[in-house]
DNA sequence: TTGGATGCAAACGCTTTGCATAATT
DNA sequence: AATTATGCAAAGCGTTTGCATCCAA
C-alpha cells in the first residue's frame, strides 16, 4: 500500500464529483477506496492541495468550509435548503461591483443563492 | 438586581453600536454593567431576540456570525480586509435572482463584497 | 536511515445543553 | 407555588495538533 493512496483517493473524489465538497463527504466518499482514511488525513491534504492552487475554499454563511477544484471561471453558488447540496452557478450579474460605496475598493465578491433545487422544489 | 437585566443590558449593546456584533464583543460590552454575566446567557437571549424578530443574524462566510438590530431595509455587506469591519450596503443589483439555473426556486440571496474600505484604501 | 505522511486521540474555539439555583408571576 | 431565566460546567461539532508509527527515498 503506497503512502501516496490516500492523497490520490481525495484528489479522485473532486474528480468524480464536480460541485463543493464537506470534509466529511470526501472522508465518507475517499473511504471507499481507502478504508482506514482519517478525518485528519483527509484536512490535512486539504490544506495542502489548497496551499497548491488544486483546490479553492467554499465558504459558505453558517456552513463549515467546502471545497472545489481551482481553476474554473468565475462563478457563484446555489444552495438547496432541502438537500443541502451546493450547486455552482455560471456567469455572474454585470456592474455588481460598482454598488459598493464610493470610495470602497471591492477586490472580490460573493454571491450565494439559497432556495429549492430542481429535484426539491 | 432584576431578572431582566440581564436581556436589558444586551440589547443595549446593539442600541449603543450600529454595527454587526460577534457574541464575545456583546458579552464583553454587556458585562460592563452586569460583571456575572455569562456567555450561555447571551447566547440564549441572542436566540430569543431573533426569534422575536429584534435581531437578524449576519453571516459571514469563514466566520463566527454576528448579529445586528433588525427592521433595516434589504441590504448587504462589504467586509475590509484591513480593518476587519463589516459595513452596509444599501440596494441591491436588479435581476439577481434570474442567474440561478432554470427549474431551482430562489429564496433569498446573499451578497458580500470583500475590499479595503476608503480609510484603509 | 532519514524525512515526510498517516492514524489515532487529545486539544481547541465556538455554540448548545443539563442542571441546580435564583428571580419572576 | 409554578414558571422562567441564570450561571456554571459539561457536552457537541468542526477543525487542528501531538505523537508514535509507517512508508518512501
Amino acid at each position: 500500500m503506497r503512502q501516496t493512496q490516500q492523497r490520490d483517493a481525495i484528489r479522485d473524489v473532486f474528480l468524480r464529483e464536480d460541485r463543493p465538497l464537506a470534509p466529511l463527504e470526501i472522508l465518507a466518499a475517499a473511504q471507499e477506496s481507502v478504508p482506514r482514511l482519517g478525518l485528519a488525513t483527509v484536512y490535512r491534504n486539504l490544506k495542502r492541495l489548497l496551499a497548491e492552487g488544486w483546490l479553492t475554499e467554499v465558504q459558505l454563511p453558517g456552513e463549515p468550509s467546502r471545497y472545489e477544484r481551482a481553476g474554473k471561471h468565475h462563478h457563484h453558488h446555489f444552495q438547496c435548503r432541502g438537500c443541502q447540496r451546493v450547486f455552482e452557478v455560471d456567469g455572474c450579474p454585470k456592474g455588481l461591483d460598482e454598488h459598493a460605496p464610493p470610495g470602497f475598493r471591492v477586490e472580490r465578491h460573493e454571491l450565494l443563492f439559497v432556495g429549492l433545487c430542481r429535484e426539491c422544489a
